[in-house]
DNA sequence: CTTTGGGCTGAACATTTGTTTATATTCCTA
DNA sequence: TAGGAATATAAACAAATGTTCAGCCCAAAG
């Protein structure tokens, strides 16, 4: 039963429907209850497994930037083709599938302020700053006097589809991580990145 | 004895010390006690003032939606002047006291998805459109082929300063919204404004 | 077969939670 | 000055919370 395949262990089930649950409501209110019942267990067990609730939460914030890690790291290696842009909060969605709490869990795990989230912003960083790099290198993009801020400035203009989705949905009147979405999105980011948004009247300012 | 030692009511005192600790730890991590203890007042006046606390909470969310309400109204008339770019966020911040729990209870609301947050989202947006409607026909910003996305991709641009300000101080090493990083960051998106970030092999591609 | 050990549970426990109730104290006014 | 409203609190309450504990179930090792 244990080993018969690792993911349908109730160890794991509880983890995912905490994972669920957490993306959706916090952790601080999800009960150990609603993720038992949620399990299909008792609450003793998810406390047997996990040590605590507190426990349980790490475990399931670890699981979910290991996800992210290995997506990151594909994406370092080129390996995801986004379809328009170079948005990897995009190539992030479509990776995975339609219904992942996976995306929900990450928007709470880099806003929170705590350590895993605060690793994860990290790497995310790392990997946007040598992206620009090879970019620069190869002659795509220009360097600008602060490369540095520069290289944050391009990783936020993709990391805010992931924090402000459902806002930006709500006031364009289209997800802009859809498929109509992220093309419009996708041309008006690529429009400004080669030409600016200024005339040459207000250049010339 | 409302006006012997201090000149606000007890109301308003509960009210901005919830304030403070639903900025920091997010209400659901916020207990009736604690604020009662933060104001120097018994649990039970939390709740004959606000009636509970979710009520607190909804007081507390209104008044923060107004606060900033008046300085986006005030920003739309032109009357806060932005040191750098155009920054409202930076703005903002210049405006409220330093050590205002404002900013982080504004990030709070933006983010929660609750009608409050939305509201706020949606009159942000409607200011942010109507500046970039009056660039464009002062002739300084070019419209763009979509120009609501463009408006929104402005918007998010300075909206970010306020989301991932501590995160972005971590990689940075600078507080990208204190007098040296708000600096380096305007500069940096000026720049890109202007002169878009691809070269112009990269523009030829 | 017996034993053993881990997955698993029902029931209970100690705290903490938001809220209520009864009661004081203070302030304004008729 | 009497009285009612407003302000405030201590104490208690019911519900919910995370957690513990003794013991059941059952597959596999001896």
């Amino acid at each position: 039963m244990r080993s018969a395949n690792d993911d349908r262990t109730a160890r794991a089930i509880i983890r995912d429907r905490a994972l669920e649950l957490f993306a959706v409501h916090g952790p601080a209110r999800v009960t150990v209850r609603q993720i038992a019942g949620a399990a299909g267990v008792s609450p003793a067990l998810v406390i047997h497994h996990f040590g605590s609730k507190e426990g349980l939460r790490a475990v399931v914030d670890e699981h979910v930037a290991s996800v992210f890690d290995g997506l990151l790291q594909r994406a370092a290696r080129g390996e995801l083709v986004t379809s328009d842009g170079a948005s990897f909060a995009e190539a992030l969605l479509r990776e995975l599938p339609p219904d992942s709490p996976v995306p929900a869990y990450l928007r709470r795990l880099l806003l929170a302020g705590d350590s895993a989230g605060t690793e994860v912003f990290r790497r995310w960083f790392a990997v946007s700053r040598a992206t620009v790099e090879e970019l620069v290198a190869a002659g795509v993009m220009a360097q600008g006097r602060d490369p540095v801020v520069r290289a944050a400035f391009v990783m936020v203009n993709d990391l805010m589809l992931l924090l402000v989705r459902d806002q930006l949905a709500d006031v364009l009147g289209v997800d802009p991580l859809g498929p109509e979405g992220a093309t419009r999105w996708a041309e008006e980011v690529l429009a400004v990145y080669r030409d600016g948004l200024l005339t040459p009247e207000g250049e010339s300012r």
